[in-house]
RNA sequence: GGCGGAGUAGCUCAGUUGGUUAGAGCAGCGGAAUCAUAAUCCGCGUGUCGGGGGUUCGAGUCCCUCCUCCGCUACCA
């Protein structure tokens, strides 16, 4: 039994900044967070699965200054293409959160308060150098030459600021790393978060009073509060926060944050600082991964190659963009993103071992066995060996997804396809047709029994093929969402129809038309 | 500078506490088969495991040193 007694899981993503529009990056954590719920729900959780945008600050608030409209009407729009994403990609979340909405408003003002009620924030000065041109504050040894970094004069200046005592939570913190070794994942972000937090940690600024686009601070006006506090509280707000004792909820005590690498700091020290000075439990574990290269590049809008992940969906399919983000690169470590990477695993993977495997199966039963096989009596040596190397393979894959290792997960269900197409090849059924009959239903239900199994562990990543595949194998939507229910005792097929057509080089040249878009 | 990663076949990477002739996938070459999306299956790798030194009966795996690449080193997010 795979299945797991009822057990509640709290999955995010990051809220994306809306200062531009969703790409390859922004994709990649949704997808990851997508493919671990809906592992998980199928493993019999109770899951909750959210995402939204992060809308506030001073960045926001130029770059609709910049573009001649007002906050709010700018932050609407960038966040719908956000919002309008999701059904792209096919992503299964139950919430999506806006840090513009009333409920998150008054969460974050409600936990502001909290935090000041446990005397963990107060008044102080803000002092640094301040370099006008760039709107930045730097520290003394910041500067270059005299000026800032950026090449702008700069000035010593103060500005009232409220602040959280950051500095209490350093040894809180590094206990509470220490006791809790799954916190941070991979173990090199780890260990840097550690070496930050050892060197000592300084009270955080958590105001503003140089702009206006934020929550205000309650009973300060004149402030707003600082991007990130607003930003984190969202965890919270989409569940229920504050009305919802967080303590005492059963998402809340099994929360994971997956994140890209850029922001494990916030959410692995200024987060659970922030929670403990609440009162609050920390998360389960924040879960960063790496960032992606395009054709070999760092991607950057200046140098035009930002992949966009629309396009691909648009072209491929959705499954097939969340099977190659999963499967080019190992969670945890930069990888690079192609085209020719994309379709060389697409074909030889998708297309060839498995969607073949799918026809030759279903088809040969359609047309030889008038489209239905009943289960053995008994089976040969051979066919329990074959059976033992999918169910060990698949066994294998799930500890490696609940270790974050997607690439190593689709590697065992690839081992197990492949051990499927071996077997075929083995038992030739088309040289027993005729003159064997029973030996050729028997074999080809050993097949479709394991095509069943296989297409549930796909699942996951390539839901909309897995369907179609168990929809032609007459499985009932309703199983297919526990990992532990077995297969009919007889199979019909279906209306057949591909998984997975492969990508010829027609389709190359209609990628380089819609570039041209 | 400090701390932390990484350097293994053409490419992407596995290699658990040191132990038999260092593995996988992809690409390439040869063959078989024809159920299938011209898909599949079988066979084929003389790699200084970044360089050098050391510990050990034995090291890709431990220690030292050097080289190269990368990340973190707070108040934009």
């Amino acid at each position: 039994m795979l299945r797991c007694p009822v057990s509640s899981l709290y999955v995010t993503t990051p809220i994306y900044y809306v200062n531009a529009k969703p790409h390859i990056g922004h994709a990649y954590t949704t997808i990851a967070s997508d493919v671990y719920a809906r592992f998980h729900r199928m493993l019999g959780y109770d899951v909750k699965f959210t995402t939204g945008t992060d809308e506030h600050g001073k960045k926001i608030e130029q770059s609709a200054r910049n573009a001649g409209v007002a906050p709010q009407e700018f932050t609407d729009k960038i966040s719908q293409l956000f919002q309008d994403l999701l059904p792209i990609l096919n992503i299964s979340n139950d919430d999506f959160i806006r840090t513009t909405e009333p409920r998150h408003k008054a969460a974050t003002q409600h936990f502001w308060n909290v935090l000041s009620d446990n005397g963990y924030i107060y008044l102080g000065e803000y002092a640094g150098w301040y370099d006008m041109r760039n709107e930045a504050y730097f520290d003394e040894e910041e500067l270059v030459d005299g000026k800032s970094p950026f090449g702008g004069e700069v000035q010593y200046m103060t500005e009232p600021c409220y602040f959280f005592k950051l500095s209490a939570f350093q040894e809180k913190l590094l206990d509470f790393y220490e006791k809790n070794q799954d916190f941070i994942y991979p173990t090199q972000r780890k260990n840097e978060v550690v070496s930050f937090v050892e060197r000592g940690l300084k009270d955080l600024a958590v105001s503003r009073t140089t702009f206006d686009w934020g929550i205000p601070v309650p009973k300060d006006p004149d402030h707003v509060i600082y991007v990130w506090l607003d930003a984190l509280t969202n965890y919270m707000t989409s569940n229920g926060y504050p009305e919802k004792d967080q303590n005492n909820d059963e998402f809340w005590g099994n929360v994971i944050h997956f994140v890209g690498k850029e922001i494990v700091r916030f959410h692995a020290i200024y987060w659970p600082a922030f929670l403990m000075a609440a009162g609050i439990a920390p998360p389960k574990s924040v879960v960063s991964h790496g960032w992606w290269l395009s054709e070999g590049e760092k991607m950057s809008k200046s140098v035009g190659n930002v992949q966009d992940p629309v396009k691909y969906c648009r072209l491929f399919g959705s499954d097939a963009l969340r099977y190659f983000v999963l499967r080019e690169l190992s969670f945890g470590s930069d990888g690079n993103f192609s085209l020719a990477g994309f379709i060389g695993r697409y074909n030889s993977m998708l297309a060839n071992s498995y969607g073949n495997l799918c026809s030759r199966v279903l088809s040969f039963i359609k047309k030889y066995c008038d489209g239905k096989v009943i289960r053995p009596g008994n089976t040969c040596t051979e066919d329990a060996d074959f059976q033992r190397e999918v169910s060990v393979a698949l066994e294998e894959a799930v500890p490696a997804i609940r270790e974050y290792a997607f690439s190593r997960y689709l590697e065992k269900i690839e081992y197990a396809i492949s051990a499927a197409n071996q077997y075929m090849d083995r038992q030739k059924p088309w040289a027993l047709r005729d003159t064997e009959p029973t030996r050729t239903q028997d074999v080809l239900f050993v097949l479709i029994e394991q095509i069943y199994k296989i297409t549930k562990y796909l699942y996951p990543i390539v839901p909309i093929a897995s369907e179609k595949v168990l929809r032609q194998i007459n499985v009932p939507y309703e199983l297919r969402l526990d990992i532990d229910d077995g297969f009919a005792d007889v199979a019909i097929i279906g209306e057949l129809e591909p998984v997975f057509p492969k990508i010829e080089t027609e389709d190359l040249s209609r990628f380089d038309v819609f570039e041209k878009d």
